[in-house]
DNA sequence: TCAAAAGTGTTGGGGATACACCCATGA
DNA sequence: TCATGGGTGTATCCCCAACACTTTTGA
């Protein structure tokens, strides 16, 4: 690495942008802020910010996720979910020269993974924030749109590509992993479970068999002895996250 | 995302640095270049640079990469690999406030993986570059060094973490995608490809096995025609990497 | 003739799918 | 009593691990 000159390397703004996820209503929701400025002024974009100059990439995420939501994130091995926690991990870096038509931004994306949340506050900047399913906010291409900020115009900047990058992320990762527990609040069914990994991956799976299936995997599903029947029918058993992260073997997603 | 503020937010530095992998002699090996001045002078690291005013990350990647190697990359989803050429992705972002003691320097790390290669040519203003298997790289903590310098000295900034990284994502990425090919000359062998596996796991795999599974596999090998007898023994199919990027159903990595 | 690597056949078992069936509650 | 969701049992199938066995070269 040359000595860092400058004139040759000129600065970088550096930001986080979010992907918070969360199922609501049998879908898969992405959180979205109006952009109160311009660039893409009224437009809907991800919640995000610039990183500060004595905070890591992570923190600067985390205090975005408080600012946007109230969430508190835990990191990804570390000791199980507060109350109101959510999963959170760098998802990947955009840096394409003319992604920002103001300057020189590189944005870490973070992926966020939340329990069906109360309506978010909208926070900074944002004239407001809302949960979407991430279909209404991803297929957006070249459809006409009634005026700026509408919820069918595309998302800012790239954040359309982020969005579908987060989403196939958290699709792949709760096949090999616990993750989908993340979406659940700290008491849940399996078959609240099985709705989430339902509508992630958009297809429907065999009671029966996804009961035995994450039932069977040791250190998955934790019960807690207490049953509800807040889902109607027999009561069913409430679990907690176990200590596994990795599935072994993984849940299987069916082919579309 | 508030208006840029640039007392608010002083400028990063944005680099690339670089894991470039590749199997020699039955080892898993990568590329460190000799640091030739402060700080961590002498000391091995990984290969980078900064990114320029008016390039995307990736191409800063392949640049760094044509510098310090000769390789040209190609991308992910891109057309069949030419003579000399190498996988190249995005692997993650490292920021810590503390990682380089000069300045706040956010380095954008990328995977590699390439096929076995003439001696690697030192670039830039690395003094010397090397391979080295990743483990002689990685088991270095608080070992004794007689010199700095020495190849069991550890790795410069967070270079070993990101080395770990970046291996742990080619050996887990392999078990469920056709990338272990990139390891490969344009023409291979079952067995070079079986021997690829083994050397990026540490594993030995059954040979009958793996060849009724990586032939049986759909797009994943195109017989060439030709035959070697270069490992020695009965002559051997020759194959190219085939279209097929995702392994369906995976390779299972066994059990440690 | 032998060693070495390539390749085929066969067998057994674990886990997935598909689906019949029973259980425990609220309305 | 019925609808609703929870939970168990079972047959079938596919894929993988294990390993015996044959094939084709170089030395």
């Amino acid at each position: 690495m040359p000595p860092y000159d400058p004139s040759a390397f000129p600065p970088f703004a550096v930001t986080v942008d979010l992907v918070v996820l969360t199922v609501r209503r049998h879908a898969l929701c992405a959180l979205a802020v109006r952009r109160g400025e311009p660039p893409f002024q009224g437009r809907w974009a991800l919640p995000g910010g610039f990183v500060r100059a004595d905070e890591d990439l992570a923190e600067a995420a985390a205090r975005e996720l408080v600012e946007e939501t109230g969430l508190h994130a835990y990191p990804p091995e570390g000791s199980p979910p507060p109350a109101y926690g959510a999963h959170l991990e760098q998802l990947a870096t955009y840096g394409d020269p003319k992604r920002d038509p103001r300057m020189r931004v590189v944005s870490v994306a973070h992926l966020v993974l939340a329990p069906d949340l109360p309506a978010p506050r909208a926070g900074g900047d944002a004239h407001s924030a809302r949960w979407a399913p991430v279909e209404s906010l991803l297929d957006q291409e070249g459809s006409a749109h009634t005026r700026e900020g509408d919820l069918t115009a595309p998302l800012a900047f790239d954040h359309a590509r982020i969005l579908a990058d987060g989403v196939e992320r958290a699709r792949s990762k709760i096949e090999y992993s616990s993750l989908a527990t993340a979406f659940c609040p700290q008491e849940f069914t399996v078959g609240e479970l099985r709705r989430v990994y339902e509508a992630v991956w958009g297809v429907a799976l065999d009671p029966r068999n996804f009961h035995r299936k994450v039932t069977g995997t040791p250190g998955f599903l934790v019960p807690t002895g207490g049953t509800t029947t807040r889902q109607g029918g027999r009561p069913a058993q409430l679990f907690r996250a176990g200590g596994a992260t990795l599935l072994n073997p993984p849940m299987l997603r069916p082919e579309v």
